[in-house]
DNA sequence: CTGTTAGCGCCTTCAC
DNA sequence: GTGAAGGCGCTAACAG
């Protein structure tokens, strides 16, 4: 592997001309570019990226550590980061948390070792450890997905969880919906506890005691455990409400397994869409939450921070929810 | 952020010593080891591994190069591959080409310049130029999915795409299809080229003329248009069969567009299969192929290959498909 | 427009 | 068991 005095002896100038031809920095002759250039073609010359950091103190590497890549939800996610990232020159490292603080604080060390020049965190857990062992780095953070507790000391770029989950509740409400069963992820995570929130002031504004709530994972498995249970009550519940798309799974393959029709017998509908190429006829009345401008807007934010552009105070942006209404909530009479 | 050398002054030893406690090389005495591990502690050093890489020439990063991440059966081989790293130590950054060669060497490049230690490519279009410059660089490789052309120089892991397409357009005939018509990925892709073969040998075997062929894109819209175009025949095919996942959920959409029912008027079937997680019944009947095995195998053979345990001469493993009979294929009476 | 010098933070090599 | 010297490949800072 030739190194750039290789190149610059090929080419009979100084490393640092070499140097300056790679990065277009500084005036170099056209003639003396050329010869550089051909030298460059000649012997398959590379730059090693890690020397060039180490030199620079700049990787032009993001991280993004999130809870769960086999999620379509955080593909997408994932898609907008990477695309914000490339139109801006930076590549994109990815860790999966799978909801352990263990795992989150593991990961978080491997990336800042690797000099990360900006992280995009969907904290699982109490954040407040792993924010001081960033912000210990030097190394500039956005928060994804999830609201840190506590005043705001970091940039956040989430969606209205709980704006999302009042709407929706409502709208199972003008259904004639009363008894709707509320299944969640992880008690502590902010966008299960805002969802939960959500669903209840909607009950608080309409002078009702809230349906039962319960809290468990964002897997197939825990959705399909919660449903089940949810359906073990007398009465049994009008509607059900997923927390997340795969929870939302869970629930669906729970009613087919217990023989009840959707909407007929039971309403469902969930948070978080799936992609169009996943489905070929869209079913499940949804909030859906805009994922891939979410991952795309908190790089622009974190991009704009490591450009010395941004505002001296940190910002949180919340991004609006919507309401996508499709087959499987129907109308009941009301009793 | 402090370095090697900070620590080594609060610790009150050199710095060698420290990198030593780090890297658990060397003996050191139990009392240092532990001043220096406080001393760590009390400054929150984190090792520079740019500074470390550069020196010991390890990155104990992999690349992994793919069509498109957004494809689930991408996604599963992604999983296959990082767990396999994970159980070695080694960290993957995965890179999409979006079957573009450009894009491919483009992000080639990039990934060797960052001196990752091995990589896995599932290549797009010819792979001579690409394999050449990997083999420059003196990077380890191993060929992903797909078949290079020309004799074997390098390490395969992939599945019997031939095979495959051969046990199911049988089962096809199986249930009275005989007008069949293929849909593809694009031309020049192994998987692709491989389908058909075995898709044209079947007939052959059957001393039959095969039905229509297609090639497109591994997309939902390509597989839509194909299955548009394929219906327009006369007389119109009994069967469609879709080359990947998601030329198969085109062509149930082109289907259900054209009024047409599954199994009833056209029997459908596919490559790849859905995760689980995001079919509440699955449906189609597939050739599912071992996506996170051959992720997990190729990686194996990779971290094999670089620990200098790996066979002398390349290997070409292929693994089995299977097919999965389900309700997008009903028998037809024989004319 | 081009070159010289020095050092990023760590680890290899050799010494004791 | 510990340390000193030197260099991995590159670029910042300062010439000229």
């Amino acid at each position: 592997m030739p190194t750039i005095h290789d190149v610059a002896r090929e080419a009979g100038v100084a490393p640092i001309t070499v140097s300056r031809v790679i990065n277009n920095k500084n005036y170099v002759a056209e003639e003396t570019r050329k010869r550089v250039n051909a030298a460059i073609q000649r012997l398959g010359y590379l730059p090693n990226s890690l020397a060039r950091s180490l030199r620079s103190h700049k990787t032009h590497i993001l991280a993004l550590v999130l809870a769960d890549i086999t999620n379509p939800f955080w593909t997408t996610v994932a898609r907008g980061v990477e695309d914000a990232a490339s139109e801006n020159g930076f590549n994109v490292i990815l860790v999966n948390t799978d909801e352990s603080e263990i795992e989150q604080k593991r990961h978080l060390q491997a990336v800042l070792e690797k000099q990360v020049d900006g992280l995009l965190l969907a904290p699982t857990g109490d954040p407040f450890q792993a924010i001081d062992m960033i912000r210990a780095q030097g190394v500039p953070l956005v928060i994804l997905d999830r609201r840190p507790p506590g005043p705001l000391a970091v940039d956040v770029v989430r969606c209205d969880s709980e704006g999302g989950a009042y709407a929706m509740t409502q709208y199972l409400f003008s259904l004639g919906h009363r008894a709707i069963a509320m299944m969640c992820g992880p008690c502590g995570v902010s966008t299960s506890d805002d969802r939960v929130s959500g669903f209840q002031r909607a009950y608080q504004a309409a002078g009702w005691t809230p349906g039962p709530i319960q809290y468990g994972e964002f897997t197939v498995e825990s959705g399909y455990a919660m449903a089940n249970k949810a359906l073990e009550a007398t009465p049994r519940p009008t509607a059900l409400f997923a927390g997340n798309n795969f929870i939302a799974m869970g629930t669906l393959k729970a009613l087919r397994d217990a023989g009840l029709r959707v909407p007929e017998d039971v309403s469902v509908v969930g948070f978080d869409d799936l992609p169009q190429a996943l489905v070929v006829e869209p079913f499940l009345t949804v909030v859906s939450q805009p994922a891939y401008l979410m991952g795309h807007k908190g790089n622009e934010v974190l991009i704009a921070r490591l450009s010395g552009l941004a505002p001296e105070t940190p910002e949180e942006i919340i991004l609006p929810t919507q309401i996508i209404q499709r087959r499987s909530t129907a109308a009941i009479l009301p009793q």
